[in-house]
DNA sequence: GTCTATATTTGGATAGAC
DNA sequence: GTCTATCCAAATATAGAC
């Protein structure tokens, strides 16, 4: 899976690169060395160290181990790369919520499930994650990626809202702060989570214990 | 202050801006129409909005309502902007940290104590501390402001460390863990409060109760 | 598929008139 | 202090040879 490619450790090779030229199936179909899904790998861990604006098509290339115009031979220009981005960690964002686990049961507990399943989506799709939210808004697809990131915050608020109003959530806070405050949570592990660290398998029941029982020993 | 000014409501004025010339005091003083700190508060705004890298300097002096030679009269660069904006911010989070209730008390309740503060603080200086957690490390101002910011996030996690080993914090999540979540949720505030909202004075308190006791309703 | 060369635009920054 | 004009470097993107 090419998330691996995308993680810190993108394949950062000189001109020389050595590579098999082709690899051929039964069929004899042909594979080229970058199809557009390698390059996005690539790219999403160049925006995610230098941020999208700093990164010119210059720093691309160089990361691909190729030219600017070999780089334009595969991909029509930056936005088309962040747009692949973000499509793919909004759709594995999106499918959580029709989850089984995550449309029945009590709201408390369906929204204890989504806070652990975001978690692991963004454990497993961290690049992908990560691109999305630094997103600004600067072009219409970062505005459509925004607007898509809303509807998303949009639906667990509602879920705490419902879950406050069942009395499982605490009412002395504002169920839309505390919304707020629980995404922000998620989305703050992107900031410094790496894969493979030890206690990486624990994160998801951490941070669900952390965020629905507290920081404080239990007395 | 001109705290004000850096806020969604900068002061966009075209070309003919009405404006007293100059100011005179008792002394017969003189008070340019922009100082360092208006066009400070002028440009952490723009940086905001777009992301430092996505703002020209064209876009700085449109948004001042000058000339972009007008505005190089008063400033040496973007750098200098981003680093005056960066000091500010970061001034004003070390600062917490001498204060009294800081530095003597229960771990615990020093570290309450720095939450609740960091929340106001980042409420009183909203744009400068959002640019500061935006700061992705590409220039030498920005890797000095990332370096501080670590000392300061390390400062907070000692304090973490200390509290679960008086066993004041609950020890079936490893205490880094807990640090870097407990001051994400508090970065996280940036990406959505807005000041003049209702519930703004509650906001540090309402941070403090769910960070350190969860969300869940008490039985 | 990859390269060199180049067209075109934008951005940072300065010179010098008013 | 502000302006117009301009320089230079970097960035996006394309043309066309191999």
């Amino acid at each position: 899976m090419s998330a691996d490619a995308a993680s810190g450790t993108a394949p950062r090779i000189g001109p020389a690169r050595p590579r098999s030229r082709r690899a051929r199936g039964a069929a004899g179909a042909r594979r080229p060395v970058y199809d557009v899904a390698s390059l996005l790998a690539v790219a999403v861990a160049e925006f995610n160290t230098r941020g999208y604006d700093a990164t010119s098509m210059e720093d691309l290339s160089r990361a691909a181990g190729i030219t600017k115009s070999s780089f334009y031979h595969h991909v029509s220009g930056k936005e088309e790369l962040l747009r692949a981005a973000l499509e793919r960690s909004l759709d594995g964002l999106f499918a959580i919520l029709d989850e089984r686990h995550a449309t029945s049961g009590r709201p408390v507990d369906r929204l204890r499930y989504i806070v652990r399943r975001q978690v692991e989506v963004l454990q497993a799709e961290l690049p992908y994650v990560t691109l999305l939210l630094r997103v600004r808004g600067n072009t219409e697809t970062e505005r459509w990626a925004l607007e898509r990131r809303r509807s998303f915050d949009a639906a667990i608020a509602e879920l705490v809202r419902e879950a406050a109003g069942a009395g499982q959530v605490r009412a002395d806070v504002d169920p839309a702060v505390a919304a707020k405050l629980l995404s922000g949570t998620v989305n703050s592990i992107v900031e410094w989570y790496r894969p493979g660290r030890p206690g990486a398998d624990a994160l998801p029941e951490d941070v669900v214990r952390t965020v629905f029982e507290g920081v404080l020993a239990r007395d």
